[in-house]
Order: C-alpha cells, then sequence, then structure tokens
RNA sequence: GGGCGCAUAGCUCAGCGGGAGAGCGUUCCCUUCACACGGGAGAGGUCCAAGGUUCGAUCCCUUGUGCGCCCACCA
C-alpha cells in the first residue's frame, strides 16, 4: 500500500539504511563480472568539510550517471574517498586546540599533535560521508579510501621517489610564496590577488659623492615603491638602458638612505621608462621580478623578514654582509617589528631626512594566502618543486589529439592557457599533517630520497664511506646497528602539497601500486566530473601523473559543471551569509527534490543561481508522481507477466507507449550527452503533462467502463507506464522511486533496480538473477534501464493523431467556456458539423471522456451549425456549441475576427515567403514545402472563420 | 594586460538560421471520486544597441554598452 501522503524524510531516511544494509552500490557484482565496467571517481572531499551546495551538485551529477549506467548493466563504480586537506584541516585541528585551552602544536610536538589530528579525523570524518548519502550518492561505500590510509601514501611515495630518480623532481633555493601566518610555502594556485588600496611612495636614493639635497635634483635618483620597508634589503637600482634621463648613472653608486650601503645603479629592460619615476630599486629577496634582475647583474639577496615577516636584522648575515660601520643604529628600532609596522616608521624617518618625495594613492593587487587571508611574502628559501614543464607535455598532448575532451569544450582552451605557460610546482609544505617527504640528509646536509629509512640509510652509508667521511668498518657497523646510526641521517621535516596525493586519485584508490586488478579493469575512469575552480588544481595535475604513470588519460572526459551561487547570481560565501545549506533544503523538500533541482538546473556552461522556490516546485512534482502512483495501485494497476505494450490493441494505450518511448528516448540521449537539464525536462514533461494529465484522465473511463479486455489491457498499460516512469526517474530521484517500485513492484514483478526491491518483493538473489535475465528479453522495456539494447523506435502515428484530436477538442471546449464564463455545473451539448466518418468515430468512442474533461452534454452531428452557437476549428473541422442565450454575440464575433485576423496574417506571411523567388531558389525543399502547407492550413481556417462570422450574422 | 562567459516574460533560466519556451510569480474560475504540494483558462517579451552576412537573424560575424568570472610579476 502506498501511504496517503508523500513524506520524503521517512522515505529517504528508510531506503538510505537499507542501502546502506544492502551493500547496495558494490561494483563487480557476480552478476556484472562480464558487465562493461564504467568508474567515476569521486572528487574527494576534505575530510574537515561538510556538505555545500557544490558538493550537492556535483555529487547528483555524477550519481544520475552511475546509476543511469548501473540500470542499463554496466558494472558501476563510484569510488569514493576524502582528501585529508593538509593546510585546512591542521588549520581546524589548532583551532580547537586554542578553543580548548589546551597547549598548542608546538608545545606539543609533532608526534602528538598528529595523533590528536588522526583523533579528530576519526571522529568527524565521516561527517562528509554521511552526508553525501543523505543525498543518495551510489559510491560502493566498501571501497571509500583516505589520501593518507596506508595504500594511498605509499604510492605517493613511490611516485615522489621515482620522480626525483627521473629528476622531475628536485630540490631549489628560490624565492617562494611563504605564508607568514602559516609559516609554509604554498604554491602560485594558493594565492589569490586582491586589489588593495595603497600607496606608491616616491624616495630619493642619494648618489655616490654629491651632498645630498632635497632641493637639488642631481644629487640623488627617485625610485618609486609600493613597499617602502622592503628597500633595507634593496641591492641595486635599476634603469632601462634607453632611457637617456639616466644613462649617463648606469655603473654609478647610490647610497641607500637610512642604511648607508652603497649599491649600483644597473641597466635592466625590465625597468619601464614609463612607470614610476623609469627608476626602480631592486630587492632580489622580496621581489620575484626583482630577483630575477638580480641574477642577471649579480646582485646581492639581502633577505630582511623573518618566517613571520617580521624585520629581522640581527645577526642578519646577509643584512650585515658589507655595511658601512656605525651605521646601523636603525637596528635595534626595526628588528623584531612587523613588517607593517616597519613601513610607517620607515617612511617617517625617510621623511624627516628628506628622502621621501612624495606619496600617491595607488591601488594595485596584492598577493594573500587562500587559506589565512594575509599578505604573502616572496620568500627565500629552499623547497622541492615538480618539474611540471616537463610533465604537462604529455598531459597537453592527450587533450590536443582529443583522448580526453571537456565538456563543454571551451574549458580546453583554458586549460591550454595554463598548462602552456605552467611554472614549477612548489610541492612542500611547513606542516605537519601531510604525507612526510621520502629525503633524508647526511650530515653534510646531502639528500637521500628513498622509499624507506633503510633504503635511505643505506644509500648514506654507502656515499659516505665512498667519500670516505666514515670508514667501511663504521659503516658496516651502523648497518647492523640502528643504535649506532642513531641521528646519522634525519628526515626532512616537510609534508608534501595536498594536492599531490590528489593528482594520483584515479588510480591509487585501484590500488596502485600494490593490486594491479582493478587498475585493469577501472582504469581509465569514464569520466570526471567536477568544476571548474579545480581544473588547475586537480585535473591538470590528475593528468599529468596519470599519463606519466599509467601511460594512459586518467579519463577520456571531463564534465565541467557550475558554480551554485545564490539567487542573486552572488558566490556563497560564510562571510556574505548568503550560504543555502543543502542539507537544510532536504530536511524541508527531501533529497530527490533537491537533486531534481539541480539536474534541471545544469545546462552547460553557466552558473546556477538557486531559488528554494524552484526546489519546492519539484517537491510538488515528486508529490505528483506519489499520486499518480497511488491513483493506479487504487484502481488495481498491475503489470501481468510478459506484457506486451506494442501489442496493444486500445489507441490510447498504443499512444502512450509511443510517448513513453519517445521520452525514454528523449532521456537517455540527454543524458548520454551530460545534457542533465534536458533529460530532467523531458522527464518533467512526460510524467506530468503527457502521463498525468492526458492519459491517466483518459484512461479513467476506460478502467471504470464494462468493457472488461479494454479495462484489463489499460490498467496494465498504466502499470507499464509507470514502472518506466520509475526507472528513467530514478537517476534523478532515487528515493521515491526506489520506494514506489519496492511498493509496488510485489504485483509488477519485472525489473529489480536494486536490491532493496529484491528484499521488497521477497526474492532471493538467485531469483533476483531470474527476474534480471527474463527482463532482458521483454520487447519495449525502455532503453534507459535494459540488459541489452532493444528497438527504441516503436511509433504509432494513427494513435497520436487520435488522442491528438480529444486533447485539442478538449482544450478548446475549456478556453472557450472559460471566456464566456460559463459555471462548470453547466453542461453544454457539443455539434460536430459537417464530421467525417473518422471523426464521427472518434467522437463515438471518446464521447465519456470529453464529457467529463470539457464539461459537456450531449454530442450530435449536423451538416450546419445551429444558430447563435460557438464554433471552434479542431483539426480543420467545426466543433459547434450552440449557447443561445448564453453567449454574447457582440463577444463572440470579435473573438472570430480575431482568429480571423490571425489565419489573414498567418496568409500573408506565407504569401510573402512564398513569392519570393530567391527564398523558394535557395531554402530546403522541405522547408519551402512547410510553407506551402501552413499558407493551405491558414486558408481552410480563414474560410471556416468565415463561415462561422456569416452564420453568426444570420444568427441576429 | 591577456582569456572566458552572460544580456530572452515581473523573477530564475532553457532555446536557437525558417512563425518566441519552461518553472516560479501574477489574474480569473473550480471542495470534478490520485493529487489544493491540485485542476482549468488567461495576461505578460521592438529576444541589450548599431552595423554586416543570408531568400530569411533572437540565433552567425563585427563593433559598442552593461555585468560576471579566470589568469598575470608590473615599481
Amino acid at each position: 500500500m502506498i501511504e496517503k501522503t508523500y513524506q520524503p524524510a521517512e522515505i529517504e531516511t528508510r531506503i538510505g539504511a537499507a542501502w546502506d544494509a544492502e551493500g547496495a552500490f558494490k561494483a563487480g557484482r557476480a552478476d556484472r563480472v562480464d558487465a562493461e565496467p564504467y568508474t567515476i571517481v569521486i572528487p574527494p572531499p576534505n575530510v574537515t568539510g561538510s556538505l555545500h551546495m557544490g558538493h550537492a551538485l556535483n555529487n547528483t551529477l555524477q550519481d544520475v550517471l552511475c546509476r543511469f549506467e548501473r540500470m542499463r548493466g554496466r558494472d558501476v563504480l563510484w569510488q569514493p574517498g576524502t582528501d585529508h586537506a593538509g593546510i585546512a584541516t591542521q588549520m581546524v585541528v589548532e583551532r580547537q586546540l586554542m578553543e580548548r585551552k589546551e597547549p598548542g602544536r608546538r608545545d606539543m610536538g609533532r608526534e602528538a599533535f598528529l595523533e590528536r589530528v588522526w583523533q579528530w579525523k576519526g571522529e568527524s570524518g565521516g561527517v562528509i560521508v554521511n552526508q553525501l548519502k543523505r543525498l543518495g550518492a551510489s559510491c560502493d561505500w566498501s571501497r571509500e579510501r583516505f589520501t593518507m590510509d596506508e595504500g594511498l601514501s605509499e604510492a605517493v611515495v613511490k611516485v615522489f621517489v621515482q620522480l626525483h630518480r627521473e629528476g622531475l623532481i628536485y630540490k631549489d633555493k628560490r624565492l617562494v610564496n611563504w605564508d607568514p601566518k602559516l609559516l609554509t610555502a604554498i604554491s602560485d594556485l594558493e594565492v589569490l590577488q586582491t586589489e588593495v588600496k595603497g600607496n606608491l611612495w616616491h624616495l630619493r636614493y642619494p648618489l655616490e659623492g654629491k651632498t645630498f639635497s632635497p632641493e637639488d635634483p642631481t644629487s640623488f635618483i627617485v625610485v618609486a615603491t609600493t613597499r617602502p620597508e622592503t628597500m633595507l634589503g634593496d641591492s641595486g637600482v635599476a634603469v632601462n638602458p634607453d632611457d637617456e634621463r639616466y644613462t649617463h648613472l648606469i655603473g654609478k653608486n647610490v647610497v641607500l638612505p637610512l642604511v648607508g650601503r652603497l649599491i649600483p645603479i644597473v641597466a635592466d629592460e625590465y625597468s619601464d621608462p614609463e612607470k614610476g619615476s623609469g627608476a626602480v630599486k631592486i630587492t632580489p629577496a622580496h621581489d620575484f621580478n626583482d630577483f630575477e634582475v638580480g641574477n642577471r647583474h649579480g646582485l646581492a639577496r639581502i633577505s630582511i623578514l623573518d618566517t613571520e615577516a617580521r624585520i629581522a636584522l640581527l645577526d642578519n648575515e646577509d643584512y650585515l654582509r658589507g655595511l658601512p660601520e656605525g651605521s646601523a643604529q636603525l637596528v635595534e628600532e626595526l628588528h623584531g617589528m612587523d613588517r607593517f609596522a616597519a613601513r610607517k616608521l620607515l617612511v617617517q624617518r625617510l621623511d624627516d631626512f628628506g628622502f621621501l618625495e612624495k606619496i600617491e594613492p595607488n591601488t594595485h593587487m596584492v598577493p594573500h594566502g587562500d587559506r589565512s587571508g594575509v599578505v604573502i611574502e616572496p620568500y627565500l628559501t629552499d623547497q622541492w618543486y615538480v618539474d611540471a614543464k616537463t610533465m604537462a607535455q604529455p598531459a597537453i598532448a592527450a587533450v590536443r589529439t582529443g583522448a580526453t575532451q571537456f565538456v563543454p569544450k571551451n574549458w580546453e582552451k583554458t586549460y591550454y592557457e595554463w598548462m602552456e605557460n605552467i611554472q614549477p610546482w612548489c610541492i612542500s609544505r611547513q606542516l605537519w599533517w601531510g604525507h612526510q617527504i621520502p629525503a633524508w640528509y647526511g650530515p653534510d646536509g646531502k639528500v637521500f630520497v628513498a622509499e624507506t629509512e633503510e633504503e635511505a640509510v643505506g644509500h648514506a652509508l654507502g656515499y659516505y664511506v665512498e667519500q670516505e667521511v666514515i670508514t667501511a668498518e663504521q659503516g658496516h657497523d651502523m648497518a647492523l646497528d640502528p643504535a649506532k646510526r642513531e641521528g646519522f641521517i634525519t628526515r626532512d621535516e616537510d609534508v608534501l602539497d595536498t594536492w599531490f596525493s590528489s593528482a594520483l586519485w584515479p588510480f591509487s584508490t585501484l590500488g596502485w601500486p600494490q593490486d594491479s586488478k582493478d587498475v585493469e579493469r577501472y582504469y581509465p575512469t569514464n569520466v570526471l566530473v567536477t568544476g571548474f575552480d579545480i581544473i588547475f588544481f586537480w585535473v591538470a595535475r590528475m593528468m599529468m601523473m596519470g599519463m606519466h604513470f599509467m601511460k594512459d588519460v586518467p579519463f577520456p572526459t571531463v564534465y565541467i559543471h557550475a558554480l551554485v551561487r545564490d539567487e542573486k547570481g552572488a558566490k556563497m560565501s560564510k562571510s556574505k551569509g548568503n550560504v543555502i545549506d543543502p542539507l537544510s533544503l532536504i530536511d524541508q523538500y527531501g533529497a530527490d527534490a533537491l537533486r531534481f533541482t539541480l539536474a534541471a538546473m545544469a545546462a552547460q556552461g553557466r552558473d546556477i543561481k538557486l531559488a528554494t522556490s524552484r526546489v519546492e516546485g519539484y517537491r510538488n512534482f515528486a508529490t505528483k508522481l506519489w499520486n499518480a502512483c497511488r491513483f493506479a495501485e487504487m484502481n488495481e494497476c498491475v503489470l501481468p507477466t510478459g506484457f506486451d505494450p506494442t501489442a496493444a490493441n486500445e489507441v490510447l494505450n498504443r499512444w502512450i507507449a509511443h510517448e513513453t518511448v519517445k521520452a525514454t528516448r528523449e532521456v537517455t540521449e540527454a543524458i548520454e550527452a551530460y545534457r542533465f537539464n534536458d533529460a530532467a525536462g523531458a522527464a518533467y514533461r512526460f510524467v506530468w503533462n503527457v502521463y498525468c494529465d492526458w492519459y491517466l484522465e483518459l484512461a479513467k473511463p476506460s478502467m471504470m467502463g464494462a468493457d472488461s479486455a479494454a479495462k484489463t489491457e489499460t490498467r496494465a498499460m498504466v502499470a507499464w507506464a509507470r514502472d518506466e516512469i520509475l526507472k528513467l526517474l530514478h537517476p534523478f530521484m532515487p528515493f521515491i522511486t526506489e520506494e514506489l517500485w519496492a511498493v509496488t513492484a510485489a504485483r509488477s514483478q519485472l525489473l529489480v533496480l536494486t536490491p532493496w526491491s529484491r528484499k521488497a518483493v521477497g526474492l532471493t538473489r538467485e531469483q533476483e538473477l531470474l527476474v534480471i535475465a527474463s527482463a532482458a528479453n521483454d520487447p519495449l522495456v525502455a532503453p534507459v534501464v535494459t540488459m541489452d539494447p532493444v528497438p527504441a523506435d516503436f511509433t504509432d502515428d494513427a494513435a497520436e493523431a487520435e488522442i491528438g484530436w480529444v486533447v485539442d477538442l478538449v482544450t478548446a471546449v475549456r478556453s472557450v467556456r472559460a471566456e464566456m464564463n460559463i459555471v462548470p455545473a453547466t453542461l453544454t451539448p457539443l455539434v460536430l458539423v459537417g464530421a467525417s466518418a473518422e471523426t464521427q468515430a472518434r467522437a463515438r468512442r471518446w464521447s465519456d471522456v470529453v464529457q467529463r474533461l470539457a464539461r459537456l452534454g450531449e454530442i450530435s452531428f449536423a451538416d450546419a451549425a445551429p444558430q447563435g452557437a460557438v464554433q471552434l476549428l479542431i483539426r480543420g473541422e467545426v466543433a459547434a456549441l450552440p449557447l443561445k442565450g448564453v453567449i454574447d454575440l457582440g463577444a463572440e464575433k470579435t473573438r472570430l475576427d480575431k482568429e480571423l485576423g490571425k489565419a489573414e496574417a498567418d496568409i500573408k506571411r506565407a504569401d510573402a515567403k512564398l513569392s519570393n523567388e530567391k527564398f523558394v531558389a535557395n531554402a530546403a525543399e522541405e522547408i519551402v514545402e512547410e510553407e506551402r502547407e501552413k499558407r493551405d492550413a491558414a486558408v481552410a481556417r480563414k474560410a471556416k472563420v468565415l463561415e462561422a462570422l456569416e452564420r453568426l450574422k444570420n444568427a441576429e
């Protein structure tokens, strides 16, 4: 029995639990071992995360694909898992420690802290997974992975070691993006350029050998900067070699104000005469451009900041080197000062001594850390890098050749743009939570990269014996006795960028490098579904790693979906407070409604502006479906075994079979093309506007009538089409369809969607397989769910024409009645004027339906329309509603005049085209023919309307 | 500075070389035996602007205007 009211929360909880208990979505099931695999890896959400609207969209689309392919008989593996999200997770746990007033990370030490993070992961890591289950995600949960679990960590180490051996990973000392709050390097992608209102300070740098005076422009050179505090680290001033204002100064020195250091004026193309004063201060240790310029001219790299971006001058060898005697009085004052405070103080001092020429307000882009939000410092440190430029080449080629295609295609341009200008990827992070880099350092700092410490020890001992740092005997002892080599080599403290492990996700989750069985079966995956915001972070890197280690693309298709925005199109963010929580929508309207909404709005290449009214509308759709199934149940509509819809006798039943096949084809084609909105739309229209609005209404008389053969057939067909609808909607609305299927399947016994249904029907697993096998022979099981492709080309034009006539008639009569304000209780007679034999037959067949739906009395036939009747044109014939005394003749004349005007306009338009020789000559044959037909139809319509007007005149 | 995208009904959006569509909202009618989270009938649009291509442009091209996003080291 279907419950009277649709209660999504109750259903979804119960069915979700049943799926879970059944392990309903396991890949590699016994009945699918011979089936073609279909694989998707989930974009692993952060373990710290909770479900947001982006996840909801992303996973809804993946689930649509997975359920769709599963019903088509594929062996579906939707690989789930979570990401350890290095920085994010570490921050969360540190914040927790702080809130609880517990010792901080550094106080408790690395080991204890990591234990704490694992503990936290154990407690909260399941949240997002449960939320995905609430959404209905049909992942194979038995295979859930975590980027830091044992197998995946092994993959990470193996990849690192191999790439290092191949020279594709290396250590280098250069400028990195340093986050002074998180105290780690970050990659270029983790830096957000933000517009900031600042100033441009113009500073006077005195020329060596001249007496500095602010009044004497020949005694100094002006440089402009947005970061005056970096002047402490200046080691040169650059001017453009073609800039005549400065050519005479090239090679001379300036005296760095306040500091007293002599630094050279160099000629470099980098200096743009148009910008600022045309002379630019060079600070190689604190600016990416200056670093390059410094390299070209051999300028010193003077680092003046510590890791927390405080001024660090005491004991700073870089700074003190070459510094004139007695010029360090500022040092005491500045040392340890925050960079922004130092800026203020320095500007003040420069001004005091006349070195500040002017201050211009200036808005410019300033780099910020995407996690910390603080201003990023270019900072000189040793870090590990991936040679991305080399690795990008095969990944670029794979897209060029079409081995991997983006949908929509325009994202390929974005991909190329970035890949072709790719920079070395900084992969080391000064964090604790993550994969520790498998590199060890010997006493002299030499690096040994190896998969295990033992291996590293072996390499190191061999090397140092050879170098005669230790004797062969010592080496031998140390190799044998761990106690003797204690502290001889030390492991790199740093961990890897989170995205390093994510890049391996498509194969590391399948068991690589340990187990190749699943890799062989499920790699490459079939499609990657993700948002455009992580094309660079993730997609590009999976492409690189996949090409390098699997020698094959990780996925032939990348479907890029939109961002979900709020109703007004703003990006959802906590700070704006416009975040719509998918879970509260699920609570309110059900996961099915939310899923359907997201799918229906997922048009390619456009962001989704989510309005809750849409969700409500699709919840109503679910209710409609619910009630339709309840109606079928109340009328004892049961699908008999072996029912063949193509063999139906009743026109109405042939019509709905025809419409069902058509809708199924539309939905199938749309899903195959990743046009989720078209698929959802087609299903929606079919269910509501075809099945509910017309088929069930038209079927009522038959089901309640006396013709038992017709009654039996109609009941069967109502059940058949209902089952097809459930299958069609299942990828979008899995919970409600599962429930309705399970409740009705006991009598339908056609196809089992999932083990849950099997349970409901009371089948054993063996019986279930038999049912599936028999369903494969069903001649008209629509392709969306069938085990084998079936003829999806069943059509019945005659049925379509007949039902079309009924629909047109009912619609037209209703329209007139509404216009004439005829109360529903009044049944108006209908006269079919000059009806053909076919029309008369139709009218007799459909009289009771038409009478009920159009509120008609007796239906009769006549050669001429009675006087004072409203005359309607139904497919070229006249239908009259004798409404003498009821109708307003004037209003009716107006109505007919309007119709006449329309017909005449149509004729005119067609004539204009058809009399145009060029149109007839150039347009496609069928277009011209269509135009002629339109004209003929309009001419006929005009004649009928004129006749009607004539009769109206006589009636007066 | 590069690149991408969007301007269609009051709102949110589909569509796309041959007579403008949906959902929501809105107006009117309906306790018609599945469903008022429903049924029925309407109203509502120089498809941003100007040129061009074409027999024909909301759709293709160019330019402009407005808006959004991504990338970039410019003092």
